[in-house]
DNA sequence: CAGTGAGCGAGCTTCCGCTTGACTT
């Protein structure tokens, strides 16, 4: 029997320090926390002193009874949980959960799961801090007090099974207040000019390239004048600057670096990061991959010299050490790099192939030597004008890191032309072979991505690696934020263009306001967060994280006592919550967009009951209001009087097809069409239900009739609700509503009657599959 | 799956941070 347990947080954590610890050591994982605060209620005596009640989750209490087996066996308990407040939270729970004797326990740490770093952390092992403890349970109860009060309060004074928090309420007030600076963003517009020169009888080859003038112009008419008075203009080259310049590569990945350049470079949401990344750590290939740290262990980066040793040469290596600048960055693991640096590639699925290389890519840059460039700038006279033509060039000497990697950017814009320059003299005479003018817009602030919230939370010090990803899905699930793409507009633009002596004009169009994958508030999102920031400004302010950090900070230096902090925060914050259950209004974000023409009625629109509507008239009138749901894409804060007049045209009576009447309207999930019935969906970005015609009705209609048929694979004449059908997952039995699988070694065309009665036998009898309410 | 929107009231919802499966028919 092992005289030694090893408690770690990762079962495949586990599997290596195994390795490393050799026979006397049996190395087990508390799949993370093993008890928490009840789910039940708010489980904090705020009375007592803020005495928690915590339980065994359900989901660890089995692993929870096998640790108290290898216990009982053990002669000692080494908790090696990772060193920052959680993990030693984490020992000091499991040390209460698990009885552990003071004289049988050891806490140890390690920052790298490296042998020598676990048997140095064997070598010193100490006692479980409880001042850090202390400072976690300041964190966990703050966050539980924050999370069940503000949310009950939404339910009364919003809608029911709304949410809010310390985190996500900031993440979508992020959302919503972006939005609202591009609602009101004006745009403007000027002239960006350039030409394309050529040197004068220089007796060389010619090479033409192009130089920028060095100011925009924002009148049309004064782009005439000067593209006039180039006509007879000349030019010369006035100077050249040569600087050199240096490029140093990116730190090695941490998971918030790691999900924004898997979503800039492959379009990755940060859930498949993670869960791609979560196989390479299970499969050994990277470490650990929820990190905030930049650090690399000795050992890698000595791996490292030698792999760029050997695939560049010496003078592409150079070890780096990062340091992390990231706030409340607590470091309790290495960045996330390749276990063993020579594995360049790895086999895999097409996605963990790609992410593995760019961590690979991402590693090794990181050790090597900086890019060497030089930036080249041409300035050109104008006989006739004061202003400049600029040519900037950059060439790069040296590639250095750039020869593996390359950084991207949220930059949509980035048309950087890394022109190469001819060899030119001062005074060189130029002659302009083309000179054009193009209308260029101011652009609104970007719209986030899923990757640049987490960059900005992280930037405030909000939520933490194992947290970017879930509270995304949190706001997303509330529908307090939506995901989408959305197809832009066309907007003019002019063009001019001086060529040959000839003077061009002309309005050309361009696609703006293209958005892909961004994040948009809903209605909803924008009521919630207008209503937090009305009464709870003090909680949903970018800086309260950053200050209650402090004071855990404190509390884990010994400074302060945790209940002491939590009696400052605590007891103003109910007060508030009091005051605004009794003093504030119901919040529906009602907004009145004047009167109907045809009744006189006003027209609201506000969050009813199953959504954003409209309204026509008031509930206290003597004719019942009438009511419609807001269009997908709509939003009460930027609807017009108009588009909702246009709403209560539905659902409209299109005309007759086989003898019954087809009609078009809007419900709970899109626009649809209705006949005999049956419902079939408006295609989304090609139909429209204000204007669609029976014809195109009609269309859709065989089309779904068509896919129908698809889907039935066989039906039995023996019993009518039998069918097999093909679905999502395949080709599967469908019996009296419920559904069942069918073996992957058998054709579903092939099986009998008989053969399906015996599957559902076999699988037993169902209840009617339940109503899958999203979660 | 789809057309609703009064008010009553029971019983439900909810946080952040640590971890990984289970598994869709």
């Amino acid at each position: 029997m092992e005289e030694n347990l090893v408690i770690v947080e990762s079962p495949a954590k586990a599997k290596t320090i195994e390795r490393f610890l050799g026979k006397e050591f049996l190395v087990k994982s508390s799949f993370g926390h093993v008890r928490d605060l009840s789910k039940k209620d708010i489980s904090v005596d705020v009375e007592n002193n803020f005495e928690p009640n915590y339980t065994i989750s359900d989901d660890k209490k089995k692993i929870v009874s096998e640790l108290k087996k290898y216990v009982k066996n053990a002669k000692m308990v080494w908790l090696a949980s990772d060193e920052d407040r959680e993990g030693e939270a984490i020992a000091w729970h499991l040390s209460e959960v698990l009885n552990l004797k003071e004289e049988k326990t050891k806490r140890i740490v390690f920052h790298e799961i490296t042998k020598d770093a676990i048997l140095n952390a064997i070598k010193s092992p100490r006692a479980i801090d409880k001042n850090l403890v202390n400072a976690q349970q300041a964190r966990r109860i703050l966050d539980r007090l924050v999370g069940y009060e503000l949310s009950p309060l939404l339910w009364k004074k919003v809608k029911p099974a709304l949410s809010a928090g310390r985190v996500q309420s900031v993440a979508v007030r992020l959302i919503v207040e972006r939005e609202r600076e591009i609602i009101n963003f004006k745009t403007s517009s000027a002239f960006r000019i350039t030409g394309i020169f050529e040197e004068m009888n220089s007796g060389k080859e010619k090479f033409p390239f192009k130089a920028e003038l060095n100011k925009r112009i924002e009148k049309k008419a004064d782009v005439e004048n000067f593209l006039n008075s180039c006509l007879d203009a000349t030019y010369k080259v006035e100077s050249i600057t040569k600087k050199p310049s240096k490029r140093s590569p990116a730190p090695p990945f941490t998971t918030s670096t790691l999900q924004q350049e898997a979503s800039r470079k492959f379009g990755f949401s940060v859930s498949q990061t993670m869960a791609i990344a979560q196989k390479l750590y299970e499969n050994g290939l990277i470490t650990y991959m929820r990190t905030d740290s930049l650090n690399l262990s000795q050992a890698a980066i000595n791996a490292a010299v030698v792999e760029i040793n050997k695939l560049f040469g010496e003078k592409y290596s150079k070890p780096r050490n990062f340091k992390t600048k990231t706030k409340g960055a607590q470091e309790a693991h290495e960045a996330i790099r390749p276990t063993y640096m020579n594995n360049q590639r790895i086999e895999g699925s097409a996605a963990e192939e790609k992410l593995y290389e760019l961590i690979w890519k991402r590693t090794i840059a990181s050790q090597m030597s900086d890019a060497e460039l030089e930036k080249t700038t041409i300035n050109i006279t104008i006989s006739n004008s004061k202003n400049l033509f600029v040519a900037s060039g950059e060439v790069i000497k040296f590639d250095g890191f750039l020869k593996v990697y390359m950084e991207s950017t949220d930059d949509e814009e980035n048309d950087k032309s890394e022109a190469i320059l001819p060899d030119l003299k001062n005074g060189a005479e130029l002659e302009s072979k083309e000179i054009e003018a193009i209308q260029k817009f101011t652009n609104h602030p970007p719209r986030y991505t899923e990757a640049s919230l987490v960059k900005k939370l992280e930037e405030l010090g909000i939520g933490r690696p194992s947290t970017y990803a879930p509270t995304i899905s949190t706001i997303l699930n509330r529908e307090y934020v939506v995901k989408e793409t959305r197809e832009g507009n066309d907007r003019k633009y002019t063009y001019l263009r001086l060529k040959s002596g000839k003077l061009i004009i002309e309005d050309r169009k361009e696609k703006t306001g293209f958005e892909k994958n961004k994040l948009f508030p809903t209605d909803i999102g924008s009521v919630v967060n207008d209503f937090l920031v009305q009464y709870f400004d003090d909680i949903i302010d970018f800086n309260f994280t950053a200050s209650v950090e402090k004071d855990f900070d404190d509390i884990a230096d010994g400074k302060i006592e945790w209940q002491k902090m939590l009696k400052k925060f605590y007891h103003p914050f109910h007060k508030k919550i009091e005051d605004t259950i009794k003093n504030s209004e119901k919040s529906s974000g009602e907004r009145n967009l004047g009167n109907d023409p045809g009744s006189g009625k006003p027209v609201y629109v506000k969050i009813g009951r199953y959504g954003p509507m409209a309204q026509i008239g008031d509930a206290q009138d003597e004719e019942k209001p009438k009511f419609a749901r807001l269009l997908k894409g709509q939003s009460i804060e930027t609807i017009t009087l108009n588009e909702a007049l246009e709403l209560f045209k539905l659902p409209r009576d299109l005309g007759e097809f086989e003898g019954l009447s087809v009609s078009v309207g809007v419900g709970r999930f899109g626009p649809y069409i209705r006949h005999n019935n049956k419902f079939v969906s408006l295609k989304k970005g090609v139909d429209d239900p204000s204007t669609i015609e029976l014809s195109r009705a009609i269309e859709l209609i065989a089309e779904k009739r068509e896919s129908e048929k698809n889907k039935t694979i066989k039906v039995f004449d023996q019993d009518k609700e039998m069918l097999i059908l093909n679905g999502r997952y395949g080709p599967y039995i469908s019996y009296k509503k419920a559904n069942y699988r069918i073996p992957k070694s058998v054709k579903p065309e092939e099986l009998s009657f008989d053969d399906c009665k015996a599957i559902i036998d076999k699988a037993g009898v169902k209840k009617k599959p339940g109503k899958t309410k999203k979660k």
